[in-house]
DNA sequence: CTACCTCGTGTAATTGTATAACATATCGAC
DNA sequence: GTCGATATGTTATACAATTACACGAGGTAG
């Protein structure tokens, strides 16, 4: 486990670290860490929930950095297939991943209520689902695993 | 586990049995297994695959029973709402379900190349996951697990 | 140096997925 | 018979994603 998402944390340096990180990681593989990809990221870093790509294209076409799905599309798509984000089946939407760089499976809690997503990691998914899946046969090359519910502030909110 | 998707099995058979447990527990719920609900769920078992929204749609149309998307949502919905189907997120499409009446969190094996889906049974989500959650406080009332990769089948086609 | 290739971006048009909102119908309770 | 609850019919629209093609900057082989 590592929670980040319904915990407070310094958000100020949580978007410093996670963009030079991917600023770091770009460089070492040598991926280009254009303005588009860096500003998408950085939003989505902001903002700290998932986002719609159509949400992300309104702030990019107000400042002036494309204004036509495809350019959203094309830099979400490098953020995720290159582990800065994730999507988030769910709700069509994409989340800056928080720990990049490292290879995971992760959890993500979304809540029905106020749609706020945490992420959160688990030893299971790897080998557990790994070996369900051998045993028909089937070879996983990605898995994602998405839990709706309540998150604590909205459990306070609407009892059981 | 329980495979069900990539091996040979009675198919006439296991339409007819899943309708009637179907019908089975509406009855014993008191819900209402309307023709048009009946007959998507058939739709999703005769195919035995991943059908999106608007293909069922279409099905509907030619046989009178219903021709805009709120037909097919809602009665979808009510599959879903009810255990007798799941929403494949990944695909945006709705696969019967392969064991109506056990509460269960199903695990999804998606082929990127065919396309076809496998629900298997996994034990460890509805506990581990659980606790996962309740580190952080969350609460989960629905989970899905979705795995992509290559099939039996596929695999031979594309080796590693 | 230039012809060419790759990669990223700009833009238009379209396709696919899902829901809102409102009207109509049926059934059972009172 | 009226009312409330549930299901369906229908129009229009919102939201999500992709196709297809044009342009431009950087490298590299000839």
């Amino acid at each position: 486990m590592d929670p980040v998402g319904f915990a407070h944390h310094d958000h100020h340096s949580c978007i410093a670290a996670n963009l030079s990180a991917a600023e770091q990681i770009c460089q070492d593989n040598g991926l280009q860490f254009t303005p588009v990809r860096r500003r998408v990221l950085e939003i989505l870093l902001h903002e700290h929930r998932a986002l719609g790509a159509y949400e992300i294209l309104d702030k990019l076409r107000t400042e002036g950095l494309g204004s036509q799905p495809p350019v959203a599309y094309r830099a979400l798509d490098f953020l995720v297939s290159n582990g800065f984000a994730h999507k988030i089946e769910h709700l069509n939407a994409f989340a800056a991943c928080v720990h990049p760089g490292h290879s995971h499976t992760p959890m993500f809690l979304i809540c029905r209520a106020c749609n706020s997503v945490a992420e959160a990691t688990t030893q299971i998914s790897a080998d557990t689902l790994g070996k369900t899946a051998r045993a028909e046969g089937f070879r996983i090359e990605k898995a994602v695993i998405e839990a709706e519910g309540l998150c604590p502030a909205c459990q306070t909110k609407e009892p059981a």
